[in-house]
RNA sequence: CGGGCUGUGGCGCAGUUUGGUUAGCGCGCUGCGUUCGGGACGCAGAGGUCCCCGGUUCAAAUCCGGGCAGCCCGACCA
């Protein structure tokens, strides 16, 4: 496939003063350079720009138009496990961020403060939100009274700021948008379950059923673990380079902030009780693992659910039956409830724009021209495959349907063999430190244990999760012991 | 914050060592024409505080001093 492209430009590309190979469409490769091959896509498929103030992100319509439908998908799944929407303001005092001392020592170099407003210093600063936990604590302590009052479910989409030291467009920026649940419960075991129904049904299900990302789900060790946390719960996904990616996390924060912030309610017998809860996020970072997840060296790979267009149908040059016959077929197309773009720009060349297409990462082409035209045909392009098929007109919309259902479970089934290729169980810290570098290495956290994970640390991998051997997530009271680590490079 | 590298039209770079006319090249952009089935071609154009400040000099993209920014690798992290 890549050798059209040599032959479509001869001589300029060598001409070229950096003169690397390039695939098609001169993107760099996944294999010779694969964080120049993110940077080149997020550019070139027009998803973001590097903001004027170091670390902040310009999302662009065709990143953000993504982020619309991912939001959506987990807003949906939130709404479903029962959390409702509210919003708390960007400003925190100061002075709430010094009530709970882990979360407090956790935040505290990543924190922007503002001294100045109103053209004169403040009294006391304000601190710009890292996350929320500390306001929505303030006022769970207001609103929470009774065990009639519990559970309490609040989620709000909002931006957070964090100082941070190496940004890179969507996988950490300074300034990000995500969503962050904040519960309250009356007892433990019902804030584990809601914690762990967060992590699977909001955010496994989201991800692989929507972004078609496989995961791997279990909790964090306590070097890992968030600030201000008992236990962090994970969903983990493997990149196109084999390096994970935490793709949002659910914490069981248990009465640490409760404690701080007075949360107490009166239970059936008219006991005061501090409550138990859990917070839980999900950030612009998963358009970030969309790309190097399912990218490939001509792009952007998108799953339908997600992309902005699903359907673009080309007018291969002008010609009125062309233009007619394409127009008829967008019609048809959007009737039967697809994404779709007409594209007949037929003053900018052909192959330019379907490079452009498949940079974008839409996941169908419908290609019209004469010679189509002729037998009565379109051209039918899957993007995911690179494959061509010549389609009757009156088949078009039933083939496109079938090629859409398609494009999910097969980037996901390819993503999971991916996954499972550079996997492999081992016994020991040298066989993970060789297997992980690479890929996945599921190890017997007893062969680790802290030093372990220490010497993980200095060799640039993290124990990603901890799981049982079969993938599934340890039961309550279940020790560390008994479970398998999962390490790897991160992100 | 440590180590390495780099700042020159929108993007990628050359030029800096050895100071010297209007600072070049590829891509992209605009117009016209020919094209169009995988980043077309020709002609004509537009576009530059050479990161910033100061210094040396008849003369600075180039030398000196000081800043700032970005990239890669770590530590931190969604």
């Amino acid at each position: 496939m890549a050798d059209a492209d040599a032959s479509s430009s001869p001589g300029t590309r060598e001409a070229r003063a950096d003169a690397r190979p390039a695939a098609a469409g001169g993107l760099t490769s996944r294999t010779e350079d694969f964080p120049r091959w993110y940077q080149e896509v997020v550019a070139r498929a027009e998803m973001a720009d590097n903001g004027p103030v170091r670390g902040t992100m310009v999302i662009r319509p065709w990143g953000y138009e993504i982020w619309e439908r991912l939001q959506a998908a987990i807003d949906e799944r939130i709404k479903a496990a029962g959390a409702h929407n509210a919003y708390f303001p960007l400003f925190i005092p100061e002075a709430f961020m010094r009530l709970e001392a882990e979360h407090v020592e956790g935040f505290d170099p990543e924190l922007w403060v503002v001294t100045h407003g109103g053209g004169r210093q403040l009294e006391e600063p304000v601190v710009v939100r890292p996350t929320s936990e500390t306001v929505i604590n303030h006022f769970f302590a207001k609103w929470v009274q009774s065990h009639r009052d519990l559970p309490l479910l609040v989620n709000q989409w909002c931006n957070v700021v964090r100082w941070e030291l190496r940004p890179r467009l969507f996988l950490r920026t300074t300034e990000f948008l995500w969503q962050e649940g904040h519960t309250a419960h009356a007892d433990e075991a019902d804030a584990r379950a809601y914690a762990l129904k967060i992590l699977t049904d909001v955010y496994r299900d989201a991800m692989e059923q929507v972004a078609a990302v496989p995961v791997l789900v279990g909790h964090k060790t306590a070097r890992e673990r968030f600030a201000g946390a008992v236990r962090t719960w994970t969903c983990e996904a493997m990149m196109g380079d084999g390096k994970a990616l935490q793709m949002g996390t659910s914490h069981e924060l248990g009465q640490n902030f409760a404690k701080a912030f007075g949360i107490q309610y009166s239970d059936a017998t008219g006991t005061l009780r501090h409550v138990w809860q859990t917070s839980w996020g999900a950030s612009t970072r998963l358009i970030g693992a969309l790309i190097m997840a399912h990218g490939d060296d001509f792009g952007l790979r998108l799953p339908p659910a997600l992309a902005p267009i699903e359907v673009v149908v080309v007018c291969v040059r002008e010609d009125d039956d062309v233009l007619r016959a394409a127009t008829q077929l967008t019609d048809e197309l959007r009737r039967a409830g697809s994404r779709i773009q007409l594209d007949d720009r037929t003053d900018t060349g052909f192959g330019r724009r379907t490079v452009d297409w498949e940079l974008k990462g839409v996941p169908v082409r419908v290609e019209v021209g004469p010679r189509d035209l002729a037998q009565g045909n379109a051209t039918l392009v899957t993007r995911h495959t690179r494959t061509k098929e010549p389609v009757a007109l009156g088949a078009v919309a039933d083939a496109v349907g079938r090629t859409l259902r398609r494009v999910g479970p097969e980037l996901r089934a390819e993503a999971l063999a991916f996954r499972e290729e550079r996997t492999a169980s081992v016994g020991s810290l040298a066989e993970a430190v060789a297997t992980g570098t690479a890929g996945f290495a599921r190890v017997p956290w007893r062969a680790l244990g802290e030093e372990g994970e220490l010497a993980l640390a200095a060799e640039a991998l993290s124990v990603r999760c901890l799981q049982r051997d079969d993938g599934e997530l340890a039961g309550p009271g279940e020790r560390d012991d008994a479970l398998v680590a999962v390490v790897g490079r991160s992100y």
